[in-house]
DNA sequence: ACGCTATACATCGGCCACGATGTATAATCC
DNA sequence: GGATTATACATCGTGGCCGATGTATAGCGT
């Protein structure tokens, strides 16, 4: 996840690391911190790999800058990941939404769908959090307020989702299945 | 996140590995499956913390079972965690929901009330995906329907979240601020 | 007869994440 | 003048999570 906002945010424009941070700090910082040890790491990861580089610049007002650019063969990895995702980054709401952010760099409208279309059947799929024996739990039944509010919480995110997803997807021009 | 729901299930009523592991499939394994070989370990670490205790059954069917047993020790475990959950717990909706669906287990509503309230001042803060600067950028100016989505998605579910937060402060007896 | 699935446990190696800590410089606040 | 904050990088150790793999037994379909 980390990684692809790297990749995601390096494919629009060459950063230094520390603007980097900021960038992902306010993507998914809220609900995940991004501590400092795990972005360098993962930075040296991608460049290990052979997906960027940096160029040393001399620091604006401290420390030199290391400037990180993504190799063509980064910015095709980025496209790989977009167009093929993990089942994870489907079904992880905060994985999901780093996709969705950066989903744009697909330029293709039919891949877009078809990662779209791959969400919309995760959230048609019946999901209950708690079940008596094999018979799902409705909010309605549920034996504390607490539970009640976990489906009542999801079941308004699906589906205010889903909605989103069916208009995104015929503006996309999707035939529907 | 995964001890949690270990506590949690085992504080109800004493399980074995195999059904436990169910029951939070149930709870978490739409959005991230839970593996065994991370299972199994967690249980030892518990056992190793001195928090539950093993006692082996003939298997039903297969294997013998392990069936697992708060200690005292456990069962006040459990009750710190729900009462003084991380920062973590409190943003990352997938670990907010995991406390939640254990939260009836404090016994006392102004130590309900107390955690609803931490999860409502994070919900109240204004945060932003994405920014021009400082400048946070809303739904309807994203540049892309990928972005809007994310925006659209997000305030939909802190909506019915901050509904749902209000009126269970209300009924648990909660002045408010 | 054979394979598959479910029950029921367990280990191992590798990767990744995090907190703690370190090293500088420059600006700002009190 | 001293402390704090922001900029800008980096390492290290601990520990959790995961995929792969292993070991059994029992039932069910074909």
């Amino acid at each position: 996840m980390l990684e692809l906002a790297i990749l995601g945010f390096l494919y629009e424009a060459p950063l230094h690391g520390y603007v980097l941070r900021r960038h992902i700090a306010a993507l998914t910082g809220h609900v995940k911190p991004v501590a400092e040890s795990t972005l360098y790491p993962a930075i040296k990861r991608l460049e290990k790999a052979g997906l960027l580089v940096r160029a040393t610049e001399p620091g604006a007002v401290a420390a030199p800058r290391h400037v990180l650019r993504l190799t063509e063969e980064g910015r095709r990895e980025l496209r790989r990941r977009l167009a093929e995702p993990a089942q994870r980054e489907i079904t992880d709401e905060n994985q999901w939404f780093v996709l969705l952010a950066f989903l744009r760099h697909l330029e293709d409208p039919g891949a877009q769908a078809a990662v779209l279309r791959r969400r919309l059947a995760f959230l048609e799929e019946p999901t209950s959090f708690f079940y008596d024996g094999d018979r799902p739990i409705g909010a309605e039944e549920a034996d504390d307020p607490f539970r009640q509010g976990i489906l009542t919480i999801a079941r308004a995110t699906s589906r205010a989702e889903l909605a989103w997803l069916r208009d995104t997807l015929a503006s996309l021009g999707d035939v529907g299945r």
